[in-house]
RNA sequence: GGUGGGGUAGCUCAGUUGGUUAGAGCGUGGGAUUCAUAACCCCAAGGUCGCGGGUUCGAUUCCCGCUCCCACCA
């Protein structure tokens, strides 16, 4: 046994406006829930959070459409994520919201201790003001003609067809982009800057020393640094955020701002773990035990900059002893039919609706057996459905069936005794042994396909075995021979279900009931054990599951085609 | 434009710390079997490893240039 460690994990924070796609879960949430599964098998202590990033622009937007009050709409829409989540078998300890009055303290704690350590100034800018909605327009919101090359519908931060970079102040007609009204006027409003520059170097030695990072991750951090950090406005012109306070009430001049979305939301991470109502400083306080956590963060390739530059500037700069990040793991896109996945243009399927047509685990083995890790990957329902098929229905499902419906009819459920092992069953104990070994230092690596490509295989190995052993033969002419076959193909299936669950949660734990495996028996298994293939009382009576996975039909693609606007 | 990733069998991808016959899954063809969801198992066909140079006894693997795709940043 391996010393028991401790693994924070946390997944990037899904934002409030609607439901979301299933490139976000493949890209963070779901191989995040596999890992954390993973460790809790091992017997490590874990901690895996996630929660709903609800502050800003957009979800004001989209409670207004919605004609809702926006913290009435964040409250429906957080429900409606949770439980789509849960549809989904996300193992988080505590799924939060980075509205909680624990985020705005601590917002607000930071703050604080970033301004008493020099990184904080007051500034003045010039922004766009539009009297039609009564409100400060962020930079995207303003549109107008590009001075560069007279595209009509360039927005206030970057013209879409010429690509220039751009400030609102220097479109023509300017309009806002929420009410269509060109009553803009440039008003003077006063910001916090967070004054990144002074922890350039910090933050840079911090990388330098990450040496565990993706290179992808080190190479966005690189960019970042080598082009020089910014000071950075960490409040808008907002009411639906953190709100600014000073000493006492709120901090003068700044009583209609809020925190920018991106200073409060990672700090939900941490504050999440205090809604969570665990001991969240032994997980987040080096000075308080978190000195031996294993701290991974999952998140996708657009939000690296956050997670190892912006977020560490807060945290480093507080001078406090957080937990920083020790592992991360990015994915890349995945991709529906050429396009993107867009939770705004409504393309593509979004969680409730894959929930509606599979099962959960289905969706689960096919996304993360084709994670976007190395490229962005393409989804297609065709893909789905063989994976579905081949790997779950024909290859797991089918093994299942086969063995303990025999078992069944032939040994009246009960896991028979008799039959000695022979060569058949060292190869086969050997094969596992190899591929447990294998399978765990994937896991270990976060590498997800290649997890699934050697689970896969496992459960190739449990066909060809019965194949060979060929019980429904000897059992005519070699009963003892027979009962070998079954116990061993029963004991093996177990360990199968058993190396199955951080992938596929529900049907690992069909079977491991089916085949009466008892809680405390379901941990990940060690590769020398030698008596994983007769760890099964003998006489132990099993019970067939039910068909573990139904195949899907050709009618059934056409017609998602059809519903989801596939093609 | 900058940075990074990628261009390997029909498809999706792995791999080669440079070395005799380049791998997997799916798909295709053939065979075997009947316990099982017409499932499983076995065998086979199929690749000038993006293009052009260079280093080397030898490069798909290292270096340079080119090209195509993707993403992020600007």
């Amino acid at each position: 046994m391996q010393p028991m460690a401790r693994f924070l994990i946390t997944s990037a924070l899904p934002y409030i406006n609607g439901i979301k796609h299933l490139g976000n879960l493949a890209g963070s949430m779901l191989p995040a829930d596999a890992h954390a599964r993973f460790r809790r098998l091992q017997g490590h202590e874990v901690l895996f959070l996630c929660a709903t990033d609800e502050h800003g622009t957009p979800a004001e937007l989209a409670a207004a459409e919605a004609g809702q009050d926006v913290r009435a709409y964040c409250d429906a829409q957080f429900a409606i994520q949770k439980q789509a989540c849960d549809g989904f078998a996300l193992s988080f300890d505590h799924f939060g919201r980075s509205s909680s009055p624990q985020n705005r303290a601590l917002t607000q704690a930071f703050a604080e201790a970033l301004e008493e350590n020099g990184l904080i100034e007051e500034r003045v800018s010039k922004q766009i003001y539009s009297i039609a909605d009564g409100r400060f327009l962020p930079d995207r919101y303003v549109e107008g003609t590009c001075p560069k090359c007279g595209f009509e519908r360039a927005r206030g931060d970057q013209c879409d067809s010429c690509g220039s970079l751009l400030d609102p102040v220097d479109l023509r007609n300017p309009r806002s982009k929420i009410s269509g009204s060109t009553q803009l006027e440039v008003r003077d409003t006063a910001h916090l800057f967070l004054l990144q520059p002074k922890m350039q170097e910090r933050i840079r030695a911090w990388v330098d020393r990450a040496e565990d990072w993706p290179s992808l991750a080190r190479s966005i951090a690189y960019k970042w640094l080598d082009e020089g950090l910014i000071d950075r406005a960490i409040t808008r012109d907002l009411s639906w955020g953190v709100p600014v306070l000073g000493r006492e009430g709120p901090r003068p001049g700044f009583e209609n701002k809020v925190f920018y979305v991106w200073f409060d939301a990672p700090i939900e991470y941490i504050a999440c773990a205090q809604e969570a109502g665990v001991d969240w400083a032994r997980w987040w306080r080096t000075d308080q035990g978190a000195g031996d956590v294993t701290y991974i963060q999952f998140m996708g390739k657009d939000n690296v900059a956050f997670h190892t530059v912006s977020f560490p500037v807060t945290i480093m700069g507080s001078n406090q002893p957080w937990k920083l990040v020790d592992r991360l793991k990015a994915f890349n896109w995945v991709t529906w039919y050429g396009g993107k996945f867009s939770t705004s243009e409504k393309r593509g399927i979004f969680m409730d609706q894959a929930l509606d047509v599979l099962p959960s685990d289905c969706w689960r083995w096919h996304l993360l057996a084709n994670a976007p890790e190395s490229a962005d990957s393409a989804f297609t329902l065709e893909a789905l459905q063989l994976g579905v098929n081949s790997d779950l229905a024909n290859v797991f499902g089918n093994l299942i069936n086969r063995i303990t419906r025999f078992c069944a009819a032939r040994f009246e459920s009960k896991v028979p005794g008799g039959g000695a092992p022979g060569e058949r069953e060292t190869a086969l104990a050997q094969r596992l042994a190899a591929g447990i070994t294998a399978l765990t230092a994937h896991h270990e690596a976060m590498e997800f396909r290649k997890a699934a490509a050697e689970l896969r295989a496992l459960w190739a190995i449990g066909n060809e075995y019965l194949q060979i052993a060929a019980p429904w033969t000897a059992i005519k002419t070699d009963p003892e021979a027979a009962a070998l076959g079954v116990r061993t193909g029963l004991n093996l299936c177990a360990v199968l279900a058993i190396l199955s669950q951080p992938f596929i949660p529900d049907a690992a734990g069909a079977v491991l009931d089916g085949l009466g495996v008892p809680m405390k028996n379901r941990n990940w298994p060690i590769a020398s054990d030698m008596g994983l293939l007769d760890a099964l009382p003998r006489g132990l009576a099993i019970t067939p599951p039910e068909l573990l996975f139904k195949k899907i039909e050709d009618a059934q693609i056409a017609q998602w085609a059809e519903q989801f606007g596939a093609g």
